[in-house]
DNA sequence: ACAATAACGATACAATTTGTATCGTTATTG
DNA sequence: CAATAACGATACAAATTGTATCGTTATTGT
C-alpha cells in the first residue's frame, strides 16, 4: 500500500481523511471476487462495484491489482501471527499449523496469485517475501528453536522449506486437504528430523 | 491441445495438415515470453508476432493463454520423464532430482502460472494434474518403493507432498536454489524419514 | 490434372478492460 | 470559513480479447 497515505491516527495533515471503511470494502470485496472467479478474470471495475466505492479511490491507493492482492494478503496473514507462544514445541507448533492451515484454506487462492505475479517482478517478488513470507517463516523457525537439539546437518532454511512446500504444495494442487492428518504427519516428520 | 487436430502420422484427413513448426514456434515464443515479461504481460498478439505466424492459428488450437501453457509446460516435462529406472534407489532419487531441477529452473515460471490458473478452475486444475504432476509423482514413487522398507507411519502421498512441496516452494519464492546442496539435503532427510 | 478440404496469414470488428484525467462534492484541519 | 485532499462519477485513449471473414497454400483422393 501507498506509504503517503494520510491514514495515521491524530494526523496533523489536512484535507479529508482517507476512508479505512473503503479499504476493507476493497479488500473485502476483491478477496471474495478472487475466490469466485479466479484473479486473472476479476476486474478492478467489478471489485469498485462489489466494495461499493468508485473506480478511482482503488487506483489512488493501488497501481494495479497485484498491489491489491499483496494487500489484501498481508493484511490478513498478520492478524494471525501475533500471539503468545507457551515455549512447549509440540504445542506451539500445533498451533501454528492451524493457523497457517486456516490462513491457506481461506486466502491459499489469493498467496497462489501473488506467487505467480511475483515469478517476473523481482521487486514485487522481495516486497512479497519481506511482508509475508519471511514473518511466518521467523515465527516458525521460533518455535522449532524451542526443541532444543539441533542436528548440525540439517538446516533450518532447509526444514522451513520443507514444511512451508508441503503445505503450499497442498494448497496449489488441492490433491489433498490442510487437515489433523496432515498436521500430524508433519509433527511426526520434524521431530524424526530433528531427532537424528 | 485440441484433440480433433489433424497431425496424426499417415493421416487420412483431406485438407492442408497442421504446421508442426508453427505448435513449436507459439511454444518457444510463449515461454520464451512467459519469462521475460511474466505471464500476465504477454498478449496472445505479441506471442504471435514473435512466433512468426497469424493470430489466428493460435486461436484455432488454444481456447486461451492457460491452455497455451498447459500444453508448453507438458510438452516440455514430458520429454524428461522417460528414462530407465537403475533399480538403485539413491542413483535413481538423484537422477529424478536432477531432471526435476533442470525443468524447474527452465520453466519454474511456467508452472507457477499453471497452479494460478488452476485455484479457480477445478476443471483446468485437473487436467494439470493428471498430464503434468501426477505423472512425475508415480515416477517418484516407484524410484522410493526401491528403497524397500518403509515405515508404516509414513504415507507416500505425504512424502511426495514434502519433497514436492520443497522444490516447489524454492521454485516459486526464488529465495534459495535448486542446486546439489539441496538434493544432498532432500536425500538425507528421505533417507532417515524412511529408516525409522 | 483437378476438385475437395482444411490450415495458414491478414485483417476487421465489437466488447472489455486498463490506467489517466477531470469534475463537483464531502470531510477534516487550522 | 478557507485550505486541503479523498471521495464518487464519468469520460477518454489505448490495449487486448475472442470471433469472423478473406484470399492463399498444402495435402488427399479421384
Amino acid at each position: 500500500m501507498n506509504e503517503k497515505v494520510n491514514m495515521k491516527l491524530g494526523s496533523t495533515v489536512k484535507g479529508r481523511p482517507r476512508s479505512l471503511e473503503a479499504r476493507r470494502a476493497i479488500i473485502t470485496a476483491f478477496t471474495e471476487s478472487v475466490r469466485q472467479q479466479g484473479y486473472n478474470k476479476v476486474s478492478i471495475d467489478g471489485v469498485a462495484k462489489a466494495a461499493g466505492v468508485g473506480r478511482s479511490t482503488i487506483y489512488r491507493w493501488y497501481k494495479d491489482k497485484s498491489e491489491i492482492a499483496l494487500d489484501a494478503a498481508t493484511d490478513y496473514s498478520l492478524q494471525s501471527l501475533h500471539y503468545p507462544l507457551t515455549g512447549d514445541f509440540e504445542a506451539d507448533f500445533c498451533v501454528f499449523l492451524q493457523h497457517t492451515f486456516a490462513i491457506g484454506n481461506e486466502l491459499g487462492t489469493m498467496y497462489t496469485v501473488l506467487m505467480a505475479e511475483a515469478q517476473a517482478n523481482p521487486e514485487f517478488a522481495k516486497r512479497v517475501w519481506d511482508k509475508y513470507s519471511s514473518q511466518r517463516r521467523e515465527q516458525l523457525e521460533a518455535i522449532l528453536k524451542q526443541k532444543g537439539a539441533w542436528p548440525e546437518s540439517l538446516s533450518a532454511t532447509f526444514l522451513l522449506d520443507l514444511i512451508f512446500g508441503a503445505i503450499w504444495y497442498r494448497l496449489m494442487s488441492g490433491h489433498a486437504p490442510l487437515d489433523n492428518t496432515f498436521a500430524d504427519e508433519l509433527l511426526t516428520s520434524v521431530t524424526c528430523l530433528l531427532s537424528v
